[in-house]
DNA sequence: ATATTGCATAATTTAGAAATTTTGCAAGAT
DNA sequence: ATCTTGCAAAATTTCTAAATTATGCAATAT
C-alpha cells in the first residue's frame, strides 16, 4: 500500500449529510423552510435514498424536523430554543471538561497547545480583514481547539451530545454574524481557558467555559430581540 | 368529524422502529449482534427502506451502531457504558424535574396522581405472581408515571435526551431481570417521589430521583460484574 | 509466510410504483 | 356576497424491487 492516496470516497449519504448540514448552518437553507426531496436530489445530485438518510441523521442532530408523511423541514429557530441549547451546553460541557482534565496526559496537553497556536495564528492573519467569525478556516480551527480540551473525556455519549449542541448554537451564531458588519467576540478568552485547563484548575476552567458559552449567547439573543 | 376512529396506520418505518427497539430492549436481538438488512426484511416483513430508516433512528437513540459499508449492529454493552448512561441520567433528569415542578399546574398534578394510581394498581395485581419487572403493562405504566412527573418541563430537547437514556438503561434492566428468579426493585420509592413532587419540594425530589436512578444501576452493575 | 486474485455476501444506491396529503375549483349553504 | 363542503388533479412522501458497489474470506500464487 502506498501512502494515504486511497482516500476512499465516503458513502453518498455521508457526503450529503455534510453538505446539507453546512448549508443549514450557513443559512442557505433557512430555518423552517421545507426540504423537498425532489428539489434536494436535483440540487445535490444524489438520489432520494442517500438524501433521506442524511435528513434522518440531521433530525437526530436537531437541525431538521420530520413530520410523518408531510416531509422534512429545517428546524425553526426561536429565542426559547437558543436558550435551551445554551442551558444544555452549560450543563454538559463543564461536565465533559472536568472529566477530560482529570484524565488528560502529556499528548493531550501538547495537542491543546498546538490547537490554540493554530487558532491564534489564523486570528492574527484575519485581524486586518476585520471579521473572522464567518471564515471557514477559523470556524474549523475553533471547533478543533474546543474539541482538544475535551479530548481526554472518557464519556463518548456526553461528547457526542455536546457536539450536536455546538452545531445547533453555531447556526444562531452564523445568523448573527451574517447580519453584523464587523462580527467579533470580545469575551472569548481562549487564552485564559487554555491556561486554566493546562493548570488542571477544574473549577476555574468550568467557570470560564460556562461564561464563554453564555456570553456568546447573550450577544445573539440581543440581536434576535431586535427583530 | 367523528371521534378518533380514523386510527391512521403509522408509516412502516415507524412500525419497524417500535418493533426493533422493543426486540433490542427485551434482548431477543442481543447486544453486539449484527443486524443484516436481508434477515430483518424477511423477519419483520417490511422492505429495506423502512428498516434502514428505523435503524438510523435507533442509531440516534444509541441502541444501534452503524459502521460505514459494514452495516448495523446492536450497540454493545459494558459496565462502563452503563455507568456513563447513569451519570448522564443523574445529570439530566433532576434538571428536567426541577423545571417541571416550577411550571406544573393543576392538570399536571392530577395526571401525576392518576399515573401513580394506575402503576400501583398494576403492581398490586402482579404481587402474587412475584415478578413485575418483565411485565409489559407494568413497564409501560412505569414509563408513564416518570414521564408525568416531567410533563411540565418546558425544555423539549432535554426531555428527549432523557427518554433516550431511559431506554438505554432499560436494556440493562431487562438483562438483569431476565436472569433473576424474582426480580424486584426495593428502592424504587415511587410514593415518596410522587409526594415530594406534589409538595413542590425541588431539592428533595431531585435527591430522590438521583437515588432512584443510581440504585437501580447498582443492582445491575453487581450482576454484570459476576459475569 | 506474504501477497494477490476471485467469489460470495451484504450494504448502498437507483428508479419507479404505490399511497398520502395538499391544492384548486365548483357547487351548495348561510 | 361570503363562507363551507366535496371532489378531482397535482405534488410529494413513502415504499418496493432490482442494479451497483464494496467488503471479507478463502484459494492460489509468489
Amino acid at each position: 500500500m502506498l501512502d494515504g492516496e486511497t482516500a476512499k470516497a465516503a458513502p453518498l449519504s455521508e457526503q450529503a449529510l455534510m453538505r446539507i448540514r453546512q448549508d443549514i448552518l450557513a443559512g442557505s437553507l433557512p430555518a423552517s423552510s421545507q426540504l423537498k426531496l425532489d428539489a434536494l436530489t436535483i440540487y445535490y445530485g444524489f438520489s432520494s435514498s442517500p438524501i433521506r438518510e442524511a435528513l434522518n441523521r440531521l433530525v437526530s442532530e436537531g437541525l431538521v424536523i420530520n413530520e410523518d408523511r408531510r416531509g422534512f423541514f429545517v428546524a425553526p429557530i426561536s429565542i426559547h430554543d437558543l436558550e435551551e441549547i445554551t442551558r444544555l451546553r452549560c450543563l454538559l460541557e463543564p461536565e465533559a471538561l472536568e472529566n477530560s482534565i482529570k484524565n488528560g496526559d502529556d499528548a493531550w496537553e501538547a495537542n491543546i497547545i498546538a490547537c490554540y497556536y493554530r487558532l491564534e495564528r489564523q486570528e492574527e492573519r484575519l485581524i486586518d480583514i476585520g471579521s473572522f467569525i464567518s471564515d471557514r478556516e477559523w470556524s474549523s480551527l475553533h471547533h478543533e481547539f474546543h474539541a482538544s480540551l475535551l479530548a481526554a473525556c472518557e464519556y463518548e455519549k456526553l461528547l457526542q451530545m455536546r457536539t450536536t449542541f455546538f452545531y445547533q448554537s453555531e447556526r444562531y451564531w452564523y445568523l448573527w454574524a451574517n447580519a453584523t458588519p464587523n462580527p467579533r467576540n470580545k469575551g472569548s478568552n481562549h487564552d485564559r481557558l487554555r491556561d486554566a485547563v493546562l493548570d488542571r484548575n477544574i473549577e476555574r476552567a468550568k467557570h470560564l467555559i460556562r461564561n464563554h458559552i453564555s456570553q456568546t449567547t447573550e450577544i445573539v439573543v440581543k440581536y434576535l430581540q431586535k427583530l
